[in-house]
DNA sequence: TTGATTTCCATTAATTCCCATGGCATCCCT
DNA sequence: AGGGATGCCATGGGAATTAATGGAAATCAA
């Protein structure tokens, strides 16, 4: 395993649609990038998906190749396969990484998730998600009642143990 | 399983955010970190968590990878597996120790848990933590009153008997 | 040809790198 | 056993770089 994205923060986004990467992202997404050599800039797919999803997913060549290979390993005409490509192909972004670390978010993209002036990155294993601030505190909000209700020196790594856990 | 974290002290945090991280900590990052050779800078990750935690948790590689593999164990979309993710992916933070046998800890890092000037690492088993000292001293005092209502003579390592587990 | 998209340049704050010092503990040589 | 010499450890300070962001000029595209 290689390294994955890690962390979250809020960047600016102008009125062009241009949008710093978290610099940690960009050597994920360096690494990851069969292409890439230094001085290059390196691309990677941002998927957007149906309109119910309220967040834009980042994938890096490496991680996209191999979301593709099982999707293609799928029987084809079956509907699984039809709906993962319509996703991944069609609901999704080819794009690249600036000279100066942005990405551009086509206003339609943009419009979308709800994203105005700030964009909030945060990192989920080997892909990373874009939020409207707002959307992604109420997204977690239920996370953080049912988290609410342990004790206060709950350690979340008892989950791991997996009992009777949901 | 190999070489543990062992031991407490505490270390000046300067304007910067740098932390010189204990001398024997270091080994045993260098030692679990599959990257690592002599002359390089191992890396770790810090886990900062939700508003709750009062501390850091410090994991090095080899114990991350573990972690990290458990959680792709879950089944995907369970709160669980998604409390996890929020906590292990976004709210932490990949990092190295620098040639000087030091830390970087983010400002934003340090406020959450009210470092000024001083920060102190507790070895915890194969993770460590970094508390702001006076914290620690509370956390201990909680931890003190439970073990009071012991007896006198109560030896801890029958609570490895597992019994009356809580 | 007008709005949208890229490039290119500029600014400031944050982060990293490089060099320096004092304190201990160890080693080693006579 | 004395007395450096050696080396790692914990810290500091400043210089050099990178990151994040803004704005204008140059290109595209329909």
């Amino acid at each position: 395993m290689t390294r994955r994205f890690r962390g979250e923060s809020v960047h600016k986004v102008d009125g062009k649609g241009r949008v710093s990467i978290p610099a940690a992202f960009r050597r994920v997404l360096e690494e990851h990038d069969p292409d890439y050599t230094p001085g290059l800039n390196p691309n990677l797919i941002i998927v957007y998906g149906s309109m119910k999803r309220k967040f834009l997913e980042g994938f890096s060549m490496a991680s996209m190749n191999e979301v593709d290979d099982k999707i293609a390993a799928l029987p084809r005409g079956s509907k699984s396969r039809r709906m993962l490509e319509r996703m991944f192909s069609g609901q999704a972004l080819h794009t690249n990484i600036d000279e100066t670390g942005r990405l551009v978010l086509p206003q339609r993209i943009r419009e979308k998730i709800g994203i105005i002036n700030d964009a909030l990155f945060v990192a989920s294993g080997d892909t990373f998600q874009i939020w409207q601030p707002d959307a992604y505190a109420d997204h977690e909000a239920e996370i953080d009642l049912w988290y609410d209700d342990k004790e206060n020196d709950f350690d979340p790594l008892f989950l791991l143990e997996g009992e009777g856990l949901d």
